[in-house]
RNA sequence: GCCCGGGUGGCGGAAUUGGUAGACGCGCUGGACUCAAAAUCCAGUGAUAGCAAUAUCGUGCGGGUUCGAUUCCCGCCCCGGGUACCA
């Protein structure tokens, strides 16, 4: 038969919807596995050859998954709140949604010309009102949510106790308590807002000179907005805690512990010359307290312009006004240097009373810590390069001993250079206040002077994170509403559970509003709300950010359809959590946190019956595309490059131009749009390929060549065995047995363990044989379509039924791997000597290491090696090689 | 700077409880088919030397352990990703 795929995987595809062949039914009494891949977010530019990787990949597993028995949970849905949604609509006043619609039926038309196993049915979307209204559910869960730390866990705010002292102080103390205990919060967080834009800015939006990146003015600045914030930073020790148990990949794992950044440490209380506040410092090294030369405090704390001078004003709000104005890189770029200024203020130094100056510089972050550190300059990098570029004095207090060479040490000891490893203290005592820490090590030392801080009532053992609240508003149109209302006395209510959702307002231009305000300010009636005792109030018109989404869609999944509640409980106990979660490693760490976050709340809350959302992660790596450049660096599109003989040439210039590897994109015209590729090789090829390119894990580029190769695989596949003179009855050859049955486990083993690209090799190794062979029996070709399926299931399906069936082939068991066939008469060895292998000797199998010996030494072709020689020893590993050692 | 990956033929990549390096595919070369080309089929293909048998070299570089190292250890170089002074 020709491989006529247009016409074999139109068929299929019309079989597979015709009969809902991947239904997901809740049939509990089988094993479970859930399968999920990271929903894409629909955009104009439609599916690249990125997205089927890891859909191909799942799909795989899915399909070998149910032939293995399993009840498989494999859906699809799309991610549509976002932002080029937005802007369109306010260049062309086309609404969002229907934007977002065209996307979404391009997207999952290219999906389905994949021959992808979702079950449809429970497709979802985040932007439709009946998924939103479970967003907006759950933040009403957050908002009424309090942590309580003595248990570990989250707990409904209507039991949070109120302190006597709190209580006694009246109804808007209690408030205030409460709302300072809720998960979710509104609060003034610092943003960056451009006055020409009129819209808050994202970080990697303003450029290091201080401009806007959109319109080009320096109009940026940072300013306080009223935004709605979430305390994940309560749930940090949880959300470390639970990577241990996850599968997941390890590089992934220590990002998140990184980005949570627990730091044990101790707060310490400063006296300030001249002031009654104390200046409260975070510090991991509180040993090195007697190394403490001066303070910093970061430009934004609280008590800057207290305890500034008179005579440094000035320079302190200039400083201060500099500070602000600079972007985020540009303040923590390591080669531009350290800046500040000093207060005028002196503080007392705890240990040995002495009085050392307080700077105000921007190197000291307000978000970490008390946004206040001591300066240790001889023990700690960044303090030194400060003390050296402001000539402030350096105290060593930990000699670096033994082991460090002579010149370092010495100056180390002099002030010269910093020392941040352990060591033996020195300059470290004080009689009068009882401590003396002086040749102890560092571990020793930062505990005695921690219980010395602590017994004083000086400071104490603290922990600390660098995982910060999470910024959960958005001044946008295009984003879940929030149930919110803000009453004109100043009280906030969120909107009962019948009031969900709450949807968003038709308006008639999407500009934000003129103070930085969301889209929604602009919404008229939609706005003003009056309750029934005539008081006004105003609704929230901030939305929430595209995160909270894709927060809980894996749960909607369970039970797309249900009005009563985001899902039944039965069913979530069913499914979850996820048995395998497939997507690109840039979600490593915000995506993740946030989605492990949201759902260890639910779980407190009883709402969700694990602990982890996600069992098994796995990344895929991303593809990337050839591209051009020239001898200078710069790229030309591929438009304009000809390959003559491996070499590449501009076709105006005419110069050589270098083959590099490059992400795809549309200035470098090197974008392959997997429509393209299925209708010149079709969906079995993109599959093949995309799993055949390499491992999923590892980067790599698409070659048009290499799909050439999969296709001539599949093509021989169908032609072989699509011909009935290849086919026939009676007893398989062992050999062909042999390979059957190897490639039966090697494809089993492989797709269990990810690694579709030696599955694939495997199947073209046993396709090659049967070629060879010239026939095989119908039945070893019937065992072969079923290995073959979950790969090219197309074309599986095809010969499947020409084969006799009526049956999906997706319906048949995964064939049972007999290793009878597998065992072998003779093995092969390799004899080497002095390590070099000589020759290859077929003996046979179940000799003994000394039968195997005697064999090979008295084999004519050993004697020629041993001439001159003299045997040292013999090494005889069975099964697998003979080394014989000569002098 | 730090953290995490990774360096294997012309190219994508196989092979690691240490045991025949280069599976499979692309490309290339030669042959068959064809008036010719494409497609397809067959054979060859790490480098060097040799007609050949064969030999030597060969998994980023330099050392080490071992009968034996792509695999383990030490030191370095390069590439990719992440991150940004976290006290």
């Amino acid at each position: 038969m020709d491989y006529n795929f247009k016409e074999i995987e139109a068929r299929w595809q019309q079989f597979w919807a015709d009969n809902k062949s991947f239904k997901t039914t809740d049939d509990f009494s089988k094993p479970k596995f859930y399968c999920l891949d990271m929903f894409p977010y629909p955009s104009g530019a439609g599916l690249h050859v990125g997205h089927p990787e890891g859909y191909t990949a799942t799909d795989i597993v899915c399909r070998y998954k149910r032939s293995k028995g399993f009840n498989v949970l494999h859906p699809m849905g799309w991610d549509a709140f976002g932002l080029p949604a937005e802007q369109y609509a306010i260049q062309t006043g086309t609404h969002p949604a229907e934007t977002t619609k065209k996307n979404c039926d391009n997207f999952r038309r290219q999906i389905q010309s994949l021959g992808l196993s979702y079950d449809w049915d429970r497709e979802i979307n985040t932007t439709d009102p009946s998924y939103f209204k479970w967003t907006q559910w759950i933040f009403t869960k957050l908002y009424n949510t309090w942590f309580d730390a003595a248990a570990g866990k989250g707990k409904l705010i209507s039991e949070l106790p109120i302190p006597a002292e709190i209580a006694s102080a009246g109804k808007q103390a209690i408030k205030e308590y409460v709302d300072q205990k809720r998960l979710a919060y509104y609060g003034e967080a610092q943003v960056w807002y451009c006055r020409t834009c009129k819209t808050v800015c994202a970080n990697e939006e303003v450029l290091n000179d201080g401009s806007h990146e959109k319109c080009g003015t320096k109009e940026v600045e940072r300013r306080f907005l009223k935004q709605w914030m979430l305390r994940i930073p309560h749930y940090a020790e949880r959300l470390l805690e639970g990577l241990d148990g996850l599968d997941w990949p390890e590089g992934v794992k220590e990002m998140q512990r990184n980005w949570i950044g627990r730091s044990t440490g101790a707060e310490v209380d400063f006296t300030l010359a001249g002031h009654d506040k104390k200046l409260r410092v975070y510090t991991t090294r509180p040993d090195t307290l007697f190394g403490a030369t001066y303070m910093v405090v970061a430009p934004e704390h609280e008590l800057v312009t207290e305890i500034t001078t008179s005579a440094q004003k000035a320079a302190v709000a200039n400083y201060i006004n500099t500070a602000a104005m600079k972007s985020e890189l540009d303040r923590t770029d390591l080669a531009k240097g350290k800046t500040g200024v000093f207060t005028g203020c002196y503080a007392i130094n705890p240990l040995n009373g002495a009085e050392i100056p307080v700077w105000v510089a921007d190197y000291v972050l307000m978000g970490y810590g008390t946004g206040a550190i001591m300066a240790v300059p001889a023990h700690d990098e960044r303090d030194f390069e400060f003390a050296q570029t402001y000539d402030l004095p350096i105290i060593c207090i930990l000699d670096p001993k033994e082991g460090t060479d002579t010149v370092t040490r010495n100056k180390v000891l002099s002030g010269q250079a910093c020392w941040s490893d352990d060591g033996a203290y020195i300059n470290s005592v004080n009689k009068n206040i009882g401590i003396d820490i002086n040749g102890l090590t560092k571990e020793q030392g930062i505990q005695q002077v921690t219980s010395w801080l602590e017994i004083a009532g000086l400071g104490k053992s603290t922990v600390n994170y660098k995982l910060r609240d999470w910024l959960f508003s958005r001044q946008r149109y295009w984003g879940e509403p929030f149930p919110v209302i803000h009453w004109e006395d100043g009280e906030i209510t969120l909107l009962d559970d019948a009031e969900l959702p709450l949807q968003l307002p038709e308006v008639e231009k999407y500009q934000p509003g003129e103070t930085g305000e969301s889209p929604l300010s602009n919404a008229g009636e939609w706005l003003t709300v009056t309750d029934a005792n005539g008081r006004k109030g105003r609704r929230e018109t901030n939305t929430m950010p595209q995160w909270a989404g894709s927060c809980w869609y894996y749960l909607r999944f369970i039970d797309p359809k249900n009005e009563s509640e985001p899902f039944a409980k039965a069913k979530e106990n069913y499914w979850m959590p996820v048995d395998l979660y497939v997507g690109g490693a840039e979600h490593a760490v915000l995506h993740l946190l946030y989605s492990r976050f949201w759902h260890k709340v639910l779980f407190d809350l009883g709402i969700v019956s694990t602990n982890e959302p996600f069992q098994k992660l796995y990344n895929q790596g991303m593809i990337l595309a050839f591209a051009y450049e020239t001898a200078s660096g710069s790229k030309v599109p591929s438009d304009l490059v000809t390959e003559k003989e491996g070499k590449y040439f501009h076709n105006e210039t005419g110069d050589e131009l270098r083959q590099i590897v490059a992400k795809m994109s549309k200035s470098l015209k090197n974008v392959v749009n997997p429509d393209d590729v299925v209708e010149k090789f079709g969906a079995d090829s993109l599959r093949l390929y995309e799993m055949f390119i390499g491992p999923l894990e590892a980067t790599k580029p698409w070659t048009e060549n290499g799909v050439k190769g999969v296709y001539n695989f599949l093509r021989r596949v169908a032609t072989f065995f699509g011909e009935e003179s290849n086919l026939k009855e009676g007893a398989e050859s062992k050999e062909t047995l042999k390979m059957l049955h190897q490639t039966i486990k090697k494809v089993g083993d492989d797709v269990e363990d990810m690694k579709f690209n030696t599955a694939i090799s495997q199947m073209m190794v046993f396709t090659n044989h049967c070629l060879k062979a010239g026939s095989v029996t119908r039945e070893t070709a019937k065992t072969f379509y079923q290995v073959l399926a979950p790969f090219a299931p197309h074309l599986a399906e095809e010969l499947w039924a020409m084969s006799g069936h009526t049956e999906s082939i997706g319906t048949s068991p995964w064939p049972v791997f007999n290793p009878a066939f597998l065992t072998e008469e003779v093995v092969e060895y390799p004899v080497s000597f002095n390590g070099k292998v000589r020759f290859k000797l077929e003996l046979p199998v179940g000799l003994t290491s000394k039968e195997v010996e005697e064999a090979i030494l008295g084999h004519d072709l050993t004697k020629k090696w041993l001439e001159g020689m003299t045997i040292v020893k013999i090494i005889v590993v069975l099964g697998k090689i003979v080394n014989i050692v000569l002098k």
